[in-house]
DNA sequence: CGCATTTGACCGGCGC
DNA sequence: GCGCCGGTCAAATGCG
């Protein structure tokens, strides 16, 4: 207002109107950057604030994972006590989970500085160790559960895979173990008839091979979410049965995930840290570790993890196919419908995974036989405590089938390759 | 035109 | 040393 006053009282007209205009353009445009700045510091808060929800979304799906297996121990634990103390299998089972909580310790130069990163959370009797809010944790997620003293406790480690660092944590894991971690694989098996499980990440094809004794080729995939990232995938189509897919993870992610793909990145990192445990006997070549779900008929365990001594590489399959799960039945916090990937859906490109499985059985067997199959409780009930031996691990292949069953509503594989499709010519 | 995929070449490990 | 095999590279090709 002063300005204009002054410039109206000079002699010189044309000259105060181009002054007029240029002061306006000024004001205008460091209006402009004030709002700028603004409105970027409000997104970068955004940002953060969908970051923070995004970690403790994770944080809390795993706790109550943890907490449903907890709660099913505790039901059979009042239904078979004492056959348990009979058999010894309680006091094997602290061991196992003193292991665990060995493990859990060792990674860091001892168990107080571990704890002291966390703020501490009682649910129960449960307590819950969680990142602390105000720091940029590179753990999504960890969890401690009940104390030794209690009936058995669980222990689970998250590896966020997300990041490159582990806050101290990692910095304790000798190199060679590192490595070795990396080498470690995990497979999944599912049924598919897209060229790609839906796994969250995005992936970029660089080479294509003809495995032996596979009539299938074989395609090798690497994480492009960044630029260094190391993880590499191989899917092949398994020769007996061409509608499983086998998808084969190694490596773990150096960048944040989506929050679709924390579930995978979490179980490969997990799996490949209980392979180096040590906790999978030696004499046995291909180690059923866990998820011995007996049928309705108690006669034929269904086998959802094995290890594998014999691959090249310390290798865990997850067999998503012999999982007698419907949809969304399954005892497993299903992902948010806004979790699932932007990307929009083709029509039959989809991953339906363990759905398709059970989709396929229906079709095939009549409505009787179909009943036979055993209830999904019960399955994961006997799945969940089994998995329970090595509750570090259990967290994250549930966590994982929970967000393929999430995915399963349709998500396009990053490319549509056919990969053993008679369409697609091998080299 | 830029980017993703394809595919032949290349490399290293392993067994003989 | 040689061949086989799995894995990766990179130029060519295709596609939107």
């Amino acid at each position: 207002m002063d300005l204009n006053l002054q410039i109206t009282s000079s002699g010189s007209d044309s000259y105060a109107d181009g002054e007029i205009k240029d002061e306006q353009t000024n004001n205008e445009r460091a209006i402009l950057c004030t709002e700028l700045n603004r409105v970027s510091a409000e997104n970068h808060q955004l940002r953060d604030l969908l970051s923070q929800l995004n970690r403790n979304c994770n944080v809390l799906q795993m706790q109550v994972v943890s907490l449903m297996q907890q709660q099913e121990h505790s039901q059979r634990a009042q239904i078979a006590p004492k056959n348990e103390i009979i058999n010894g299998r309680g006091e094997e089972r602290n061991n196992v989970n003193d292991i665990v909580e060995r493990q859990f310790m060792d990674m860091g130069q001892n168990g107080k500085q571990v704890k002291t990163d966390f703020d501490t959370r009682m649910i129960g009797n449960t307590t819950l160790y969680l990142p602390h809010r105000d720091t940029n944790e590179s753990w999504d997620m960890k969890r401690l559960g009940k104390e030794k003293s209690q009936v058995p406790s669980q222990t689970h480690l998250l590896d966020s895979s997300t990041t490159p660092k582990l806050n101290g944590i990692t910095s304790d894991i000798d190199q060679a173990t590192e490595a070795a971690i990396r080498r470690a694989r995990v497979s999944v098996k599912a049924r598919s008839e897209a060229s790609m499980i839906s796994d969250g990440c995005q992936w970029r094809k660089y080479g294509q091979k003809m495995a032996k004794g596979n009539p299938c080729p074989r395609a090798y995939y690497r994480c492009t979410m960044s630029a260094s990232c190391p993880v590499r995938k191989q899917v092949q189509r398994c020769a007996e049965d061409r509608s499983v897919l086998v998808t084969t993870y190694e490596g773990h992610h150096n960048h944040p995930l989506p929050q679709a793909a924390v579930a995978m990145a979490s179980t490969t990192t997990s799996a490949a840290t209980m392979l180096l445990s040590g906790s999978m006997p030696s004499s046995d070549p291909n180690y059923f570790l866990a998820g011995a779900a007996i049928n309705s008929s108690g006669t034929s365990p269904i086998s959802v993890a094995s290890i594998s001594a014999t691959a090249p590489f310390p290798t865990i399959t997850l067999d998503l196919t012999r999982v007698p799960a419907p949809g969304a039945q399954v005892p497993v916090p299903a992902l948010p419908s806004n979790t699932l990937p932007q990307r929009a859906a083709p029509a039959e490109s989809t991953f339906s995974g363990v759905q398709r499985s059970h989709e396929l059985r229906l079709g095939q067997q009549s409505r009787d036989q179909a009943q036979k199959l055993p209830s999904l409780p019960e399955a994961s009930r006997a799945t969940t405590t089994n998995f329970a031996a090595d509750s570090n691990f259990t967290a994250a292949i549930v966590a994982a089938l929970g967000s393929f069953m999430a995915m399963g509503s349709g998500h396009q594989s990053y490319n549509d390759t056919q990969i053993g499709n008679p369409k697609f010519s091998g080299k």
